[in-house]
DNA sequence: CGCGATCGTCGAAGCGCTTCGACGATCGGC
DNA sequence: GCCGATCGTCGAAGCGCTTCGACGATCGCG
């Protein structure tokens, strides 16, 4: 491996004139550049990360905590980190993958150690321990969720609280007046998963809002989840005419149990989902959905530890505004 | 951020007396050790990644290449992830995550600059640039997948070639003699990736060592993929009893085609699987399934890599064998 | 009891890069 | 035509760690 002395001699000038070159730091003349770059080129020179963070106290690496369990939202996930990878590339850094399970020690190790820049963090819970260990790093990080008390972290998410609304008041304004919500597993729920809540703030307010008959349940996931929730919205509101199903796993058990019970979608009951495109149209039946935007989320938060990084400005919460997408499984009453 | 000269001083030893306590590379006596000790956790000392990569050229980070494109597969991609993060931490290492989007170049740019060790690279291809480009690289790899020319490199995966004969086997065992194989989709041919190809050989080696009357066709995606792939094999082969499904996405379509068509399973047709055993499990019916060990495969990887690191001998093709595990789809007959 | 081996520690060199201050050369303004 | 800026480059220091050779002290063995 060719160091930046090698090509410094191949160019016939010093290491620091190499750097200046490769940094953009200070003036080069355009004779001077073009021979530094043809040594670089000639020896297939490529700078010793190590040496370079140690020099510059810049990595060009963020971390990225993902919940690695392998049970739900398994897509989701996926596209965050295919999002964060993607944007995290397009301002020449890379990606560490930490995962949840390594909690605050996880962060503070790759922290003190200097291994990263800033750290993306996903699947926040509402009183989440990691909060103060982030914020006592150097360095900056940008949270995918919204805990309890973000002060002075940087929060990217979907406006669930909005999404909500959207959901209530495309049913309500197709003639709907008494409609269940399919929530996420209680699991989530117990973690305080924060979308939930906010999820489930919103419903209950858009509720009052819209003045509709609502009624909500968690739901275990498998099929006999899906029943028993079913069960108990029915028992406690009847006349049930559309569903709102924040749930992902859900949504293929509860058409099946629909279909069997011989409710069809959309005619006997209406369904809006909150879940990836993908799996709204991957359904039976094309589902009415608002988007998970996994993608603008992921970019957003790489955008802006990008800027934190460079001493921008940068705005702390940042909910981004959902956009429900009408399908087939809606009708007017 | 206190150095090693910080620690040294608080203890009242040199610098390299710390480092040797931090690897053991040399004997210490326990008194001077337990002081240095506490000098470490009293200052929260952490020793600087990018100064140890420089002096000792090791990073402890292992590159990991994923397909994070976001259709096919992604709950056994994640599998995989989760499995390497969770070894390689174990060895105390941590991963630096690459989309194959970024090809050849990704893996250059990561190895010439040092930022790895050794790279995992997953989703082969049967003639796969990367190839070639990985040998040239001071850095040892282990491929998940095994393509055409893959001398001297590490290779890691299930046996599709032995899962394909026992799914045969176990059908064969219960007196099925007509079976169709419901293939990946023609676009996972088409990329030859490798698994089709080896499971594929291996269902037609096993169809003649078992006597059987068997067909095969890819199958597209969507409940009209799973329809038309039906229609074919029935069309090629009257009185099939039996069904080995290769495709994670065609199953769910599938048991709906033949539930709503009136086959029932297992009564009128048998159906060995080949997917993660949550998936055989979240189905209608349980599914006979033969397992896509992710979590091994990614285990096994990251264990070879860290034995070519340290110079012990590795086998360069590990194949792991299948493990059927009956469930409620098959029948004798 | 003497001598080589081993133990425990230190000092210094160096890993490959960035960056700061310095310095000659060129430039523009008056 | 002189002076202060700016341009383009260099040299050296230093980032924080590992590792090698050296060296006194201790040990085991004949």
């Amino acid at each position: 491996m060719p160091t930046i002395n090698d090509v410094a001699k191949a160019a016939g000038v010093s290491p620091s004139t190499v750097s200046y070159v490769l940094s953009g730091r200070r003036p080069i003349s355009a004779e001077t550049r073009a021979r530094v770059q043809a040594a670089i080129a000639e020896l297939g020179f490529h700078p010793h990360a190590g040496a370079r963070a140690l020099a510059s106290s810049k990595t060009n690496v963020i971390a990225l905590v993902a919940p690695l369990r392998v049970d739900v939202n398994v897509p989701v996930i996926m596209q965050f980190a295919t999002a964060v990878v993607t944007a995290a590339r397009s301002y020449n850094h890379d990606v560490l993958l930490l995962t949840k399970d390594e909690g605050t020690a996880g962060l503070e190790r790759v922290a003190h150690s200097t291994m990263v820049d800033a750290l993306i963090v996903m699947d926040l819970e509402r009183d989440d321990l990691r909060i103060p260990a982030l914020r006592k790093l150097k360095q900056p990080s940008v949270l995918i969720g919204l805990p309890a008390d973000h002060s002075g972290i940087a929060c990217v998410d979907l406006d669930f609280g909005a999404a909500a609304r959207e959901a209530l008041a495309h049913l309500a304004g197709h003639g709907h007046r008494r409609i269940g919500l399919v929530g996420p597993s209680p699991a989530v729920y117990k973690r305080q998963t924060t979308y939930a809540d906010r999820f489930l703030t919103g419903f209950l307010e858009a509720s009052a809002e819209f003045d509709l008959r609502t009624v909500t349940h968690p739901c275990e996931p498998g099929a006999e989840g899906v029943r028993s929730c079913m069960a108990d919205l029915d028992a406690e509101l009847d006349g049930l005419t559309a569903l709102v199903v924040h749930n992902e796993e859900a949504l293929r058990p509860l058409l099946d149990l629909l279909h069997a019970t011989g409710r069809r979608v959309p005619e006997d009951i209406s369904i809006v989902a909150i879940c990836p495109r993908d799996v709204a149209t991957s359904m039976p039946i094309n589902l009415t959905s608002i988007d998970i935007p996994a993608h603008d989320v992921g970019t957003l938060a790489v955008e802006t530890a990008m800027r934190l990084l460079d001493g921008r400005r940068v705005e702390y919460t940042r909910l981004l505004a959902p956009s429900l997408v009408e399908r087939d499984s809606c009708r007017e009453i």
